[in-house]
DNA sequence: CTATATCGGAGCGTTTCGCTCCGTTAGCTA
DNA sequence: TAGCTAACGGAGCGAAACGCTCCGATATAG
């Protein structure tokens, strides 16, 4: 028998049509549990996809599954965007690259995940070593002293979390607009100068990482 | 089944016990709604609160009364930390004391109840009042050039907003300590100074209110 | 003690959700 | 063109969750 062809991209087949599948279900799922959180509906991915639920179902045999599959995702892309940034010569628009990024690709608007699904070998892996990326980035950009010395790594990974949040409400577009605006305030305010040192205690990595432990 | 109950606080009696009950419900209400959003069940606010459903429905008829109380309280507690803020001579502190209150009180935890309750007049009528004081606030800031001219007042709402989502995962008090730094970092960002200015247009009225409208 | 107001929580009816199953559609082969 | 088969859509099933009611138990007043 010969081996079927297989066309990527805009093929005609049947097949094509099953990647493309593939893509949109991943798209739609982003999008809706990034913002109604992880108790979404399914059909509502797969509606917003515009697939039926076979479709969805035969690529991720179960709603836990393609929670997973997105995490690993996002935490790839996360760790794409570090290397990204640590390409960048300049140590602050590295570090700012990589924090636009990361919001803008909503990284952070999955952390209400944390808990529901179980967290797999993969994942601590890829967290581990996105984590070395970023403090290397955040090093950097100390050693050059762009970056505020009392702002940690875990305090850059928390504002991109914070800032990638959103609510269900809102209309994506004007959102974005404003988030950008967020934003950049928030990465002004990181910027090294004088200034009153900021409150509290660094965060520390346990407690960062406590949440993904699998409690309930 | 039923233990014995507890007397706290200085009232004794029945009629007491039913007044700290209702501050109870309320205190857990806003934590529930504010930390697993608006879908939260009913049970959960009674089980955090140490009360029996009846206690709570004695008070409040339906879910959704419970949530338009929520509501109003948050509304007028933003309110009295404007004018706490208008009340303190200097521009700059008092635009950050409001910020700072209305982000530890969790007042923008509330928007993600936005199109799940019926918008009262009563709630125009205080949005509208307590738009105008951040107005003011923000006004007076700019006068005495301490905040950076490029941010509007509604640049404050959404960052007040923004910074008091919180996910369900965490333990308060942890998390609680990291937003006080990402805060920091966010008012220092807001400090007049030469940057690049915000990109985007600056956010309009009408977008921001159009998620209250009655749409589902 | 009796009367009464308040309390807690089991359970009812309904809605929602995850998932399966099957009839339909569309590309491939001959 | 006809037949085969892989992929598709979505109705519907059983289970779980939820809003809300109802009632027995409890604590205070007289």
């Amino acid at each position: 028998m010969n081996e079927p062809r297989r066309r990527i991209g805009g093929g005609r087949g049947r097949q094509a049509e099953a990647e493309r599948n593939d893509h949109l279900v991943l798209e739609a799922a982003r999008d809706v549990f990034a913002t109604q959180g992880a108790g979404a509906p399914i059909a509502a991915v797969a509606e917003r996809a515009g697939v039926g639920m076979g479709t969805l179902y035969r690529r991720y045999g179960s709603k836990a599954a393609l929670l997973q599959r997105l995490c690993v995702l996002a935490m790839e892309e996360a760790t794409a965007a570090a290397e990204e940034g640590l390409a960048d010569d300049d140590p602050w628009s590295g570090l700012s690259h990589y924090v636009r990024r990361c919001v803008a690709m909503r990284s952070g608007a999955l952390a209400p995940l944390a808990g529901k699904i179980d967290t797999t070998p993969e994942m601590w892996e890829l967290a581990r070593r996105g984590g070395g990326l970023i403090d290397e980035l955040v090093a950097r950009a100390h050693r050059s002293g762009e970056l505020r010395p009392d702002a940690t790594a875990l305090d850059v990974a928390y504002l991109v979390e914070q800032l990638g949040r959103r609510s269900a409400t809102e209309p994506a577009d004007q959102e974005d607009d404003v988030r950008l605006r967020l934003l950049a305030i928030a990465l002004d305010g990181l910027r090294a100068r004088d200034a009153e040192p900021l409150p509290g205690v660094p965060p520390s990595r346990e407690d960062y990482e406590s949440r993904w432990d699998t409690a309930g």
